[in-house]
DNA sequence: ACAACTTATGGTTTTTATGACTACAAGTAT
DNA sequence: ATACTTGTAGTCATAAAAACCATAAGTTGT
């Protein structure tokens, strides 16, 4: 079986993801707890192997996909992650990426072959990771708050509707800051990236607020246009 | 000889690296000619393999002294490169870096071991490169351009005591667009990281402009104070 | 039915940044 | 002395942002 795989993989680069979701006003992380090895039992960011025939990009997805269940998501490529010492068994590189996910769609998550357990993490709870991966973390969480505020992308992390008060927590959660309510939604209205749905908000205790949903191909025409989203 | 590199450096990793310069108000890129192997005499990015007992960061700057006498300059990661067929001998992914230097100071640049010439390009004439590096390159300059609006990196590209129009014409030749002199001096200077100097522009055959040099300090203490720079 | 409460949503005012433009200053070249 | 070039200062109109106020539309409890 090893044996197989030693000839179809790339043996000093491997792939680690942080998986980001949302939940309940706080950014959280998915962990694995690795099964054996010399990290048994400690939390880590899923990733593995890089076949021979195939990107990392096509790796990630594949990695994601096998250890988690999860697919067609946002995925990005962090960077290389090189301390000749980060890995102490042997020399190994890795390719950090991360990945934005709709938390809500993916329920009842299952441990891949290497992994005993699977569990999300309040990203500001996370204290220790095994090998570097807390600094991945740190600079994925960091691309994260770059990005937010120059592309549309914090909608992969809410449900396919909104209200705009939900996209104003994930922004503060973020970006560490409270914004203004009437000011964050004549901002992001004005854009015109966001669809009012006919539909209202259900089981709140106060009054329903209006449902959106973001528009990706008015964003690309904006886009052809020459706008620039910034927040 | 080659044998004992091979047990000293990782064999499916390189480094690219992307060098900027600017002159004359146009941005240029660094570039060998392969001495030998299958893309001899063609032209291509810098690079080279990585030491087993060193990082990318510090593989690159080592390659970027041993090909072309450069060190002590701004570099930073841009990411892997990893299509499986990139490289048409081997599976190889790269780490590409990309370097801004003043270029004046960097005059008599020597090809090192495997490039039999080094020379500098005008980015907008750079049409074929060998692998993947027309496309690194790309890469490269998306990342200049977006990290110019966000950090003060454009000094980097310039000799130390500077004009403001010189400034100026640096960001039109990045960002591809024209700007008002007077209303980009306000911007610049308001934001406090320029000095002036009490010295002006020599032998030129009009009035002679102040010069100015970048405050690097100024700038970390803005930082900490919550500033956020912008173009 | 009414009050108290919560969140949604619409406006107003003030301040600040930006873009477009004018004007003049300070040099060089003829 | 004049034309020419670039540097530098200032003005004005517009747009965006920040701070804030007010009301609407619901819920829950009495």
């Amino acid at each position: 079986m090893a044996k197989q795989y030693e000839t179809t993989i790339l043996d000093s680069i491997t792939i680690d993801c942080v998986i980001f979701g949302f939940n309940q006003g706080a950014l959280e992380v998915l962990l694995v707890k690795h099964a054996d090895g010399i990290s048994k039992d400690k939390w880590g960011l899923p990733g593995g192997w890089i076949f021979t025939d195939e990107s990392t990009d096509a790796a990630a997805n594949r990695l994601l996909l096998e250890l988690t269940g999860i697919k067609d998501v946002y995925l990005e490529q962090l960077r290389a992650f090189s301390e000749p010492d980060r890995f102490p068994v042997s020399r190994v590189i890795t390719v950090g990426y991360y990945a934005l996910i709709k938390k809500q769609d993916w329920t009842g998550l299952k441990p891949g072959a290497t992994a005993s357990e699977v569990a999300w993490f309040k990203v500001s709870e996370v204290e220790t990771l095994i090998y570097d991966h807390l600094h991945i973390l740190e600079v994925g969480l960091r691309r994260l708050r770059r990005r937010i505020k120059q592309e549309p992308i914090g909608f992969n992390l809410l449900p396919e509707k909104f209200t705009l008060l939900q996209l104003m927590h994930l922004y503060e959660e973020i970006l560490g800051y409270e914004m203004d309510k009437p000011n964050f939604r004549r901002k992001i209205l004005r854009m015109n990236l966001l669809t009012a749905l006919d539909e209202k908000q259900k089981d709140v205790s106060h009054r329903a607020a209006t449902l959106y949903k973001f528009n990706p191909e008015t964003y690309q025409k904006l886009l052809e246009k020459g706008f620039n989203f910034e927040f």
